[in-house]
RNA sequence: GCCCGGAUGGUGGAAUUGGUAGACACCCAGGACUUAAAAUCCUGUGUCCAUUGCGGACGUGCGGGUUCAAGUCCCGCUCCGGGUACCA
């Protein structure tokens, strides 16, 4: 079948080279280089005795090529049977059709088998001319590389496995293994046996073999991805259709004063009988001059490749995205998704970005700037334990004397672990006559962290918490729990905490009564300081994503103002605007209150000033020989000499220098001072 | 197997470039207020020793190292999570 294709592979460089001027998570940038898969190595002709061909491999240890005792082809390699000689025509086809009937299962659990066929045919060394037999063997895969590589068995552990079971020579050529015991893949040690390379480091040897191979024609240095082109064809309706019409047999492409080309109509969303793609139903699917129009077309990721950038200017009907627009918008600065679209979507979406950005569409050669890899909250399943064969549920710690089935139950029946015995029994009709074997009275239910899924019995609604606890609550808990790329299970304890820091912040700008109340008081130094601390805070912890300490300084700073009895105007204002982006109902309330008539969202950001926050004197922990003894305040600008001399004159610091001079004395300016003896 | 993350109190977690380990919470214990409860507030809370007052030793998965100073850097392990798999 015949299917349009798109060419990532010539982007392979630029997707691998893109990933270091992006601000992704190690993980995601580990995941996308391992799937592009570069390989430096070389690929090198081994000229076949008695054809006319040769045979090109592709290998990344050219230096070890004197080690080379077999070379291995692909089942599928197109010269499979032309280079089979006739004595071993049969096998060699009885091998390929079986590799052929197996499926990708199978080869993948038969990973550690060895299996492979002599073709009979030999090639000869290049630079020895020594003849080298040549099998076909399906650990070599077609569609990587050439199909074809040159064995090693004493530095591939593959070709050694190999070598062993078919009793071929084992070469070695890197010292620094033993072939003895197994092969030595290490890219680390010096040539032997090896003429012309002999003593020389692996890089410098595999830099000459190339060199020589170059000269005499018959090879040369080459970069191999694993990264394929991707498949850009459906059989199916839904999906962009292509603007291409066939000429006698020949595609091209629709002008662009006839597009956009939409969907038509079809009687059913089928193949046809003759197995053509449904639009091949339709009637007049041809252009005006009569040309039929291609029936294929594009899968889901031809849309989610490039959306974010047709959001910049979503009714443009001339163009996917104006001049204007794109230079304004440029890209995505923030991009929070999971991991699984690694090597599908974000790459993808990479790109086309790049390829539009080649064509002059795109500003940016990558899409998306920073991406977060948002943890997932995970679910907390819950098990009774059924006796098999039986309807009879034994509770957890009971569960060994008898033979038990794990079974997962509706978390919301289970409280504390102990099963609600006459709501299991409504749960599900198939349990209605279910009998428990209890210990102290209760059915204690096992438990374990999974994602969550109604398929687990384990999603909790957090309509409930809502209820109690108000949205602001469950969105600031949430961010509480941890780093934004931590997965965690749910879990609601801790969640009162939240809570109480909710009904603290009100009671600042509230009386004993509930009633509203601020001072026009100006604020003092305390006051402003608090203030400060957590506007400066909160700013550098938005800017990194670390909510969970940003909830904890305001926390820190409602203790504060609730110690120093503020309810100053001056203060409660701009601190309602900073809490506004975490808790937005309660900041506008309050934002209300203090007699605002436009809402807290257009409220300005409040700067931090640092003449506020700025300490009149430093603390210095003392420490002797790295152990800290005790505290000393200092001026704040107290010079390293003057700190040095009051901490040696303190009272304490007698009792551990303990008359003798000390050593040396290490004072780094406001953080610490320490005294070696 | 290979690659990438991670391991800090009873729990979730904090700790800019090496510079007071355990911020902020939860839980737990004791106390105040109350007829009582809820709510609220106060005190304690890493472990061990001492506890009459002070205080002291140990402590960031394990074993080494560098440094005046290591949760943080280096070397060697263990365990957990994720990815990947004959890629030559």
């Amino acid at each position: 079948m015949m299917q349009w294709s798109l060419r990532i592979t010539a982007y392979a460089d630029r997707l691998l080279q893109g990933l270091d001027t992006i601000e992704w998570s190690d993980s995601l940038k580990e995941i996308q280089k391992n799937w592009i898969g570069r390989s430096e190595g070389a690929t090198i002709f081994f000229k076949i005795k008695d054809h006319d061909l040769a045979l090109e491999v592709f290998t990344t240890r050219p230096d070890t090529i004197f080690g080379s005792t077999f070379m291995v082809i692909a089942p599928e390699h197109e010269w499979t049977e032309k280079i089979t000689t006739p004595e071993y025509s049969e096998k060699v086809k009885a091998y390929t059709i079986a590799a052929s009937n197996r499926t990708e299962r199978e080869r993948m659990t038969e990973v550690k088998t060895v299996s492979g066929q002599f073709t009979g045919a030999y090639c000869d060394h290049p630079f020895t001319g020594n003849p080298i037999p040549v099998y076909v063997a399906d650990y070599v895969l077609a569609g990587y590389g050439t199909g074809a590589i040159m064995a090693v068995p004493a530095h591939d552990s593959r070709d050694y496995a190999f070598a062993k079971h078919f009793g071929l020579p084992i070469v070695e050529v890197v010292a620094g293994g033993n072939i003895e015991e197994g092969s030595y893949d290490a890219k680390t040690g010096t040539l032997i046996n090896s003429d012309f390379i002999n003593d020389m480091q692996v890089n410098a040897a595999i830099t000459t073999v190339i060199q020589q191979l170059e000269d005499k024609g018959i090879g040369s240095k080459r970069i191999n991805f694993r990264l394929r082109d991707a498949i850009f064809s459906r059989q199916r309706y839904w999906g962009e259709p292509f603007p291409v019409y066939y000429k006698d047999g020949m595609p091209y492409m629709m002008d662009e004063s006839k597009l956009p080309l939409e969907l038509p109509e079809v009687d059913k969303y089928l193949p046809t009988e003759s197995g053509e793609p449904p639009l091949a139903r339709a009637n007049n699917w041809q252009t005006e001059e009569g040309y039929p129009i291609e029936t294929n077309t594009m899968p889901g990721f031809a849309g989610s490749s490039a959306y974010f950038l047709r959001y910049m200017d979503p009714k443009n009907d001339k163009e996917l995205v104006s001049r204007e627009a794109i230079e304004y918008w440029q890209d995505v600065d923030l991009y929070i998704g999971g991991a699984e679209h690694a090597t599908g979507h974000l790459i993808y979406a990479r790109f086309w970005n790049k390829f539009l950005y080649d064509i002059g569409v795109s500003v940016k050669e990558e899409p998306f700037k920073k991406l977060i890899n948002q943890g997932m909250i995970q679910g907390r399943s819950s098990f009774v334990y059924r006796v098999k064969g039986t309807s009879k549920f034994v509770s957890y710690n009971l569960r060994k004397d008898y033979e038990t089935m794990p079974i997962h139950v509706d978390v919301n029946i289970v409280h504390n672990d102990i099963l609600d015995t006459d709501a299991f029994k409504k749960w599900n009709p198939e349990y209605k006559d279910a009998e428990f074997v209890l210990e102290e009275g209760k059915y204690i239910c096992g438990w374990e962290v999974e994602k969550m899924s109604k398929s687990f019995h384990n999603v909790v609604n957090p309509d409930d918490l809502i209820q109690r606890y108000g949205a602001d609550t469950l969105r600031l808990y949430e961010m509480f729990l941890g780093p934004l790329e931590y997965a965690k299970p749910w879990d609601t304890n801790g969640i009162e905490g939240v809570f109480r820091f909710m009904k603290k912040l009100w009671r600042l700008y509230h009386t004993n009564n509930n009633a509203f109340e601020v001072s026009e008081e100006k604020a003092s130094p305390a006051e402003l300081k608090a203030l400060h601390k957590t506007i400066k805070k909160i700013s550098e912890d938005i800017e990194k994503f670390s909510f969970n300490t940003a909830v904890s300084q305001f926390m820190i700073c409602v203790n504060e103002l609730t110690d120093l009895k503020c309810n100053k105007r001056e203060i409660l204002s701009p601190l309602a605007t900073v809490v506004s982006s975490f808790a937005p109902h309660i900041a506008e309330e309050l934002w209300q209150q203090l007699g605002n008539k436009e809402s807290i969202v257009s409220a300005p950001f409040p700067q931090w000033k640092e003449e506020y926050i700025a300490d009149a004197m430093d603390m210095y922990p003392v420490s002797f020989n790295g152990k800290t003894r005790f505290k000393i305040e200092m001026p704040a600008g107290s010079t390293k000499e003057e700190v040095e001399a009051a901490v040696l004159k303190a009272d304490e610091a007698q009792k551990w220098l303990e008359g003798k001079a000390p050593k040396k004395v290490i004072v780094v300016p406001k953080k610490i001072v320490n005294v070696v003896i």
